[in-house]
DNA sequence: TGACAAAATTAGATCCATCTAAGAATATTA
DNA sequence: TAATATTCTTAGATGGATCTAATTTTGTCA
């Protein structure tokens, strides 16, 4: 029982927080090589203790590899999971940017929120849609004119 | 300090959880005419003495009036939130139904995780995006049929 | 109107996620 | 290598949101 009564999200099982943990850790193995503490808590805008706490969950899961005072490093299943949330977040970002036109910064800042919640059917048919979209931006349609300077005009 | 370590949403400067007690306390109000704790706790699917301590919170906040064992009712504070969450929702349930063609229900339990993270401009340049599109639609134009195809053969 | 049923509240607990303050481990450098 | 600075962890607290169990209030109806 009691599976959900806390902030779960459809796709990975895990919480909103959880998410962002390995997304993050993901994003900075990917640039670093090295993964701190530190660096998770400046990304997350979060202090360092915090971090310690969800590492240590994310350990007990299984997401990570993790010793006291050691290296950070997502596990296969870990590194699928943060792989899952960034596709998510990447689609929203794009549909946020080149369909609404909302600038990068804040494209990734809404992605970020909304990417905990998505189902994963609506992800995949947004995803679709923005594939159709680039199609139709290739070939220069007019709606897609259209709606260019609509969404510029705001 | 402190204002932004929890769960605040962007617009109203309420929780998610507060957004969505009044959203429900208003679609209630307009069904029912009397609110029943029970009905909000059924609505949302929590006990009622979740209700009652939410309650407690949203008359301290004055978004709603509320007597011990008494009446509910939404202040003009309460009932321009929940217009502002109800709008987000039908904006995002429109979206996800009408283009990304999600069967009705789906959408709405989409709409209803989505509706407290999206970002005001987001949320009114999707407003905008959904004209143009049931503008197109009028006028039968050949790229919402083929959207339409794609979108139906998911 | 008095007994019973339904609805609502209080009390007390749990979980998640964060914080500060303090102390331990590691790294740097004079 | 000893002192210092940095990084990380532990301990303990807070706030939000929920739960169950028990109690109180309100409503119903025989």
């Amino acid at each position: 029982m009691h599976e959900n009564r806390h902030d779960m999200c459809s796709d990975t099982g895990l919480t909103s927080n959880m998410e962002d943990y390995i997304k993050t850790i993901w994003l900075l193995s990917k640039e670093k090589k090295v993964v701190r503490v530190k660096d998770i808590a400046r990304s997350l805008d979060i202090k360092m203790p915090s971090v310690t706490a969800a590492l240590n969950k994310l350990k007990e899961m299984e997401l990570i590899e993790y010793e006291k005072y050691g290296f950070i490093e997502l596990t296969e299943k870990g590194k699928t999971a943060a792989q899952n949330v960034y596709g998510r977040h990447s689609c929203l970002r794009d549909f946020f940017h080149k369909v609404l036109q909302i600038d990068l910064d804040q494209a990734n800042a809404d992605a970020c929120r909304v990417e905990h919640v998505l189902s994963p059917d609506a992800c995949s048919r947004l995803s679709s849609f923005l594939d159709f979209y680039s199609g139709e931006q290739k070939k220069e349609s007019k709606w897609v004119h259209k709606l260019e300077n609509l969404m510029k005009n705001k």
